[in-house]
RNA sequence: CGGGGCGUAGCGCAGUGGCUAGCGCGCCUGCUUUGGGAGCAGGAGAUCGCAGGUUCGAGUCCUGUCGCCCCGACCA
């Protein structure tokens, strides 16, 4: 290793925050001179920034390689695999699209399914081949409608992918469970708190899906936690089925006149002025909320579909999008409802005079789903499909069914979990890596099959899996930073040590290049702080930029001794100097082994 | 796409219609200084986003336009 010279590197840091950065990540890799901005969600990679990439790299590629094989695939890709699995269209504005000079269509890759689907295509045709785990790390090309937070989410960005290809679910399972543990080594080694959670597949088609999240209030992920472990993102929280009541002592349904009572709390507040409780007073949740929505399907066919849930909570439109995909949720309109004139807007209800409307066996034949806590045996305020009027003590199971169960309800803090062990906790957290069963979508859609034991041909089944490195270099920082400035891990600190000699005597230079010389022989990378500043600069710039160990060579040094700092724990130790050498490379391999 | 904000030196910002557009940081030269973003002196650096307009006179007012940032919508 050589010592590099602080004079000589390519960066500067700034004293002032840059007026654009929100997130500390943002602020502190551009104020530390390790990105610059280029355009809107494109960044420049400074010497520091890159070396701090590059070693993530190094991190994911030791670890993809004990079980995968790396390739690398342009950036720049034709049209026509795109085509085929409909992701052309699909991706919409979201996919940078160019001309090559003959007119004909071209993309930069937002991800590559497609791509990795027809190489190994065209190069297996037997089971013998499989099972197969493909990577690469590679530039993708996303034009978000917000870019945001620098590396956070970009339009340009850094991406691990994989794919694996199996003959069956059992090698599948097995592929995936590879990669879930690759990537919990690499996150531990990476250095940051993280969680793994359970994911909605969402567009990406396919089964089983995870998320690992890197935990960050500024993160763009709402993600929920039980006290027993269980952890899931918003969008796929389950939410566990009460059991269901006796309703045999139960009052009857009833519909009152309820002029004035256009949103639930106002209906609460009738409920409680007409019909007051001993136990407890009326909230949103004991009234049932009907919203109207219609699912345009791929083929083009729009189905009007009613959801009822509690009225105390709103129905979350990621939850709702992930639970109809492929299909697409859009709002009920005037129209709408004057195609359906037994809906009543602002009075919808299951029932009205006892006859069910909702559902496909009702009078609108409209699909009905309902809330997991609509169990029967549940009893509800709800619209009585007659302008001004309410049905009370509508019981389910007695009085009104769904089609089934839809789970889109709004997740709170607090909620019950669904593994029984509390209340959940809502916590937020930046995406890193996700992990997909994706099945045979990519397979049956451009033609992968290989040749069985018994001669015959079979779909190949996939996974994919993604793992963000620019993204990750910001979560890190994000995750890790102070109040002085950034503060990296030791796998993946641009140096392990910098050396600050401070004072004008000639002592302290000769001295600090010694110890810099010393520990670049023994195989650590130092950064030498040569340059002819005060000692306050040299300080807090070695504090911005967050380089885990630095040895201050100055005052102490008439006594024989030098100091040196823990950026992570902020200990500083003096020891003598001749012992620096030893103490600093305790310190760095301390902790790497 | 909706809402809000901003475009003046590398960065952060100030700038009542009126002289040669300023300040701090950073940068260059010299001297001094060296344990917490030093001091003095002297410098370099600006098409005030762009285009029209009003005016004797526009960084400042008007119109248009482009760009950027933030929030939301959207987003494997």
């Amino acid at each position: 290793m050589s010592v590099t010279r602080m004079s000589q590197l390519f960066v500067r840091t700034l004293r002032d925050d840059p007026a654009d950065a929100e997130v500390p990540s943002h602020r502190w890799l551009v104020r530390a001179g390790y990105i610059r901005r280029a355009a809107p969600g494109i960044y420049t990679w400074l010497p520091l920034g890159l070396k701090v990439m590059r070693r993530i790299e190094a991190i994911v590629r030791e670890e993809m390689d004990t079980f995968a094989q790396e390739v690398r695939f342009p950036a720049l890709l034709p049209r026509e695999p795109y085509e085929a699995t409909n992701r052309w269209t699909e991706y919409g504005p979201n996919l940078f699209r160019v001309k090559d000079r003959r007119g004909t269509d071209m993309l930069l890759g937002p991800t590559h399914e497609e791509m990795f689907t027809l190489l190994v295509k065209d190069l297996c045709s037997s089971y013998k081949d499989l099972p197969l785990s493909l990577y690469q790390i590679q530039t993708k090309y996303r034009d978000e409608a917000r870019p945001r937070a620098a590396l956070l989410r970009g339009r340009e960005f850094v991406m691990k992918d994989s794919y694996s290809f199996d003959l069956d679910e059992a090698g599948l399972q097995r592929s995936y469970d590879q990669h879930r543990d690759a990537y919990v080594r690499i996150f531990d080694r990476l250095g940051f708190e993280y969680v793994i959670v359970k994911a909605d597949a969402g567009a990406m088609g396919g089964s089983a899906s995870e998320e690992f999240l890197a935990i960050a209030e500024h993160g763009e992920d709402t993600f929920v936690r039980s006290p027993g472990g269980y952890a899931a993102n918003v969008e796929a929280v389950e939410t566990p089925v009460p059991d269901a009541l006796g309703y045999d002592d139960l009052p009857w349904a009833h519909v009152e006149h309820t002029p004035g009572t256009p949103t639930i709390d106002s209906l609460v507040d009738l409920a409680n002025e007409r019909h007051p409780r001993a136990d407890r007073a009326w909230t949103g949740a004991d009234t049932l909320k009907n919203v109207v929505f219609v699912l345009v399907h791929p083929d083009g066919r729009r189905e009007p579909l009613v959801v009822g849930l509690p009225g105390d909570r709103d129905v979350d439109q990621k939850r709702l999008e992930a639970a109809v995909a492929p299909a697409l949720p859009e709002p009920f309109g005037d129209s709408d409802f004057a195609a359906h004139p037994e809906l009543v807007k602002g009075y919808i209800g299951p029932v009205r005079d006892g006859v069910a409307v909702l559902g496909t066996e009702g009078t609108s034949a409209v699909r009905y789903l309902l809330d997991p806590r609509v169990v029967p045996g549940t009893s509800w305020i709800t619209g009585a499909n007659v302008a001004d009027h309410h049905v009370f003590e509508l019981v389910a199971g007695r009085d009104f069914t769904g089609d089934g169960v839809i789970d889109v309800a709004e997740v709170r803090e607090g909620d019950p979990a669904p593994d029984g062990s509390g209340p959940l906790t809502l916590a937020r957290g930046i995406e890193i890596g996700h992990i997909f069963q994706l099945g045979r979508k990519y397979a049956d859609a451009l033609g992968l099959k290989v040749l069985d034991e018994s001669g015959r041909l079979r779909t190949v089944t996939m996974g994919s899996y993604g793992l963000g490195v620019s993204r990750a270099v910001a979560a890190i920082a994000e995750n890790t930073c102070d109040e002085r400035g950034l503060r990296w891990p030791r796998e993946v600190a641009p140096y392990d040590v910098m050396v600050v000699p401070t004072g004008k005597d000639d002592t302290v230079t000769v001295e600090g290049e010694r110890i810099a010389r010393e520990l670049a022989v023994a195989g650590v990378e130092v950064l030498l702080d040569d340059r002819k500043a005060s000692p306050g600069v040299k300080f807090a710039d070695s504090e911005i930029l967050g380089v885990p160990t630095v040895v201050v060579v100055g005052r102490g040094l008439a006594a024989g001794l030098v100091e040196v700092r823990d950026r992570w724990t902020g200990e500083r130790v003096e020891v003598p100097v001749a012992e620096a050498v030893a103490t600093v490379l305790a310190a760095v391999r301390g902790t790497t082994g």
